[in-house]
DNA sequence: AGAAATGTTGCGCT
DNA sequence: AAGCGCAACATTTC
């Protein structure tokens, strides 16, 4: 179940593991969620050599030689796995073998990873990209939805999951609840730098925890989303809100509406 | 042993 | 008619 800082990590493990490797042999174990063909796969990366594995919103990119990219969206339960010899794991979807013998599995028991050759350029920007600035930010909050929900929203911003983005509030004292086109001018600069603030630091506490980490979660560093937790740093209560996500929050975020 | 967890899509309600 | 909430996906982990 990764978010941005989690996937940030792998794709620099994996790139470090994995780059300059050539793909001997591509195979798709489940194709349910496919949105190209076997076939298409297979003749546009076997053989090329991966060049580089990134991040992209809440994707992984693997781009080889021949320019072809495949993404990965590891969607809620996805994870990848290295293995010698024989792929023994559970739920593959789809297994990379590499001449020099290193297998990569992606598997996901819920069978909802998905698998995107070539995928579109996107014009939203991502949560750590430079285009995410204060006019941007702006404009992109004018509208009545709840702060979190916008957030949340990946044609807002890519990258922000449930959990960060409870972080994220926290950290720039605006409640979940707020509405966003309420939030001042000064309040959203505080957000913005947030935004990247928080990112930063759950990377960074991930590759602590686990520096070498490429699939799961390392979630125990949390301040607010974090059900072990009683009170923030600060020692305000710390309530959740279920809903279809839970929200976690303090009254030392203000509610603007 | 039952609830909670995570992202996306699509649908229905307001 | 934008915005919200819920169900579904299916299993693991606590």
């Amino acid at each position: 179940m990764p978010e941005l800082p989690d996937l940030e990590v792998f794709a620099k493990n994996l790139d470090k593991h994995l780059s300059g490797k050539k793909l001997k042999k591509i195979n798709i174990k489940n194709k349910s969620k496919l949105k190209s063909s076997t076939k298409e796969i297979k003749s546009a990366i076997e053989g090329s050599t991966l060049k580089k594995i990134f991040r992209d919103g809440k994707e992984l990119r693997l781009r080889f030689s021949n320019s072809n990219v495949l993404g990965l969206h590891m969607m809620l339960h996805g994870r990848l796995n290295y293995f010698t010899n024989k792929n023994e794991f559970k739920y593959t979807i789809l297994e990379l073998i590499f001449a020099d013998g290193t297998g990569l599995a992606l598997t996901d028991f819920q069978r909802n990873a998905r698998v995107i050759l070539n995928p579109e350029p996107s014009k939203v920007p991502d949560a750590l990209s430079k285009k995410l600035n204060s006019k941007y930010l702006t404009d992109a909050l004018n509208r009545n939805a709840a702060i979190k929900n916008v957030l949340l929203d990946q044609d807002v911003i890519r990258g922000i999951g449930n959990a960060y983005a409870d972080e994220i509030l926290w950290k720039a004292k605006i409640s979940p609840f707020s509405v966003s086109r309420q939030i001042p001018p000064a309040r959203i600069k505080v957000l913005e730098k947030s935004i990247r603030q928080v990112l930063a630091w759950g990377e960074k506490e991930i590759r602590k925890a686990d520096p070498d980490i490429i699939g799961g979660e390392v979630r125990d560093f949390m301040k607010i989303h974090n059900p072990t937790k009683k009170k923030s740093p600060t020692g305000a209560a710390i309530k959740k809100k279920s809903g279809s996500r839970k929200t976690y929050y303090t009254n030392e975020q203000v509610l603007y509406k």
